[in-house]
DNA sequence: TAAGTCAAGTTCCATCCGGAACAAATGGCG
DNA sequence: CGCCATTTGTTCCGGATGGAACTTGACTTA
């Protein structure tokens, strides 16, 4: 708590939180997101998510209608596409969805001959998954629209920006392997246990 | 496409991509995630989400069981709780969730007595939005984790660079405005509809 | 090699989700 | 005013989702 300043003194989190209101044009943004924005403690969270579904919902509505895959499919494809020769596993690891959507989008994809599977010689339980030519010609295809729109997107940043903009969040992410997935950690409950598990994304 | 250089000279796309690659420690994260860090076309969008997710679970988690709201309800509150008043579909704005499932959620909070409904005077097919006692209650006891959480997924960034990364994000999010929700606009079928619609966030 | 533990994928099933159709109120506009 | 388009919120319903239990294989230890 105590953030909000009583009097004439200004905090870090008030910085950070009403950071770039100044430059907002005028009524640039709806009323309540406008609050979101810039009274919002959790400004980060609000930012990241905002964002993160500007991209999501066109883009996998558009994949759903062009090519008829939906999005933990897609995700499955498009891991495939950066790292050939994954496991189902490796895919949940940095995607985050549960072991059974990503196993049932596995099948989905292979029963539509976009993906094909080899059992591991290493390890017989698990699979080695490897884009056929028609999954190729879709990551392909979708690849150009997705491309334009986070384009689109940054476009209110200068070249300069966006490369400290990528610097910044990429460094967020390499530190990630230091937050606990359970939170929050130091609880009253004495629950020691660990149940990790789970995220999502791209 | 044509952002793969052949040779030894290094685009734009390529510097944004593979941003701040240097600087990670060794084997910091995963495989997988290493390559969908830093050999991404869209580096962006990837970054977003996984860092949204890695809020998201945790969080959400934690509120259900602790609260058991599940995550749209802990929505409808926390905007109640920036922005007392407001209508449901302000709500879907804002938030991004279809107005079904805000709808649903806001007689699942009603019915918990954590929200209050009055008819808006003014247009009577909507209704006014308040929270109660209860309802502030636990948006004051959830806020702690979320800061904390917040703080700690930052901590790897200065305050000069937290302060520079809040700009950067606000700038990109009060361009919003500007984004078609319907993708690619200039697409070969003749759809000049307009179906908007939809998002998602904290 | 037998037992115990862990990891990879799959299946089951209750729940959740969101598109579409719907009812009711509002706001033009002639 | 009467008509039609728009907006607000709800209901319906088929399909998606994810937790938990399960199967199979691998690794460890004695």
């Amino acid at each position: 708590m105590a953030s909000r300043d009583s009097g004439l003194t200004t905090t870090l989190d008030d910085l950070l939180m009403e950071a770039g209101r100044r430059d907002a044009p005028d009524g640039a943004v709806d009323e309540l997101i406008a609050v979101k924005l810039w009274q919002n403690p959790c400004w980060f969270s609000f930012r990241i998510n905002f964002l993160a579904l500007q991209f999501n919902v066109p883009i996998y509505r558009w994949i759903e209608v062009e090519f008829g895959l939906q999005r933990v499919e897609f995700v499955v494809l498009y891991s495939l596409s950066l790292k050939n020769g994954v496991t189902a596993s490796a895919i949940c690891n940095s995607s985050g969805f549960p072991r059974n959507t990503i196993s049932r989008a596995i099948q989905k994809l292979i029963d539509k001959k976009i993906v094909r599977r080899e059992v591991d010689p290493n390890d017989l339980r698990s699979f080695v998954l490897h884009l056929t030519d028609e999954g190729r010609r879709i990551v392909d295809e979708a690849m150009q629209p997705m491309r334009e729109r986070e384009q689109l997107m940054l476009k209110g940043l200068s070249p300069a920006e966006q490369l400290m903009l990528s610097e910044l969040l990429a460094k967020v992410v390499a530190d990630s392997r230091k937050w606990p997935e359970t939170w929050p950690s130091n609880k009253k409950s004495s629950q020691e246990t660990d149940t990790p598990e789970e995220m999502e994304e791209v």
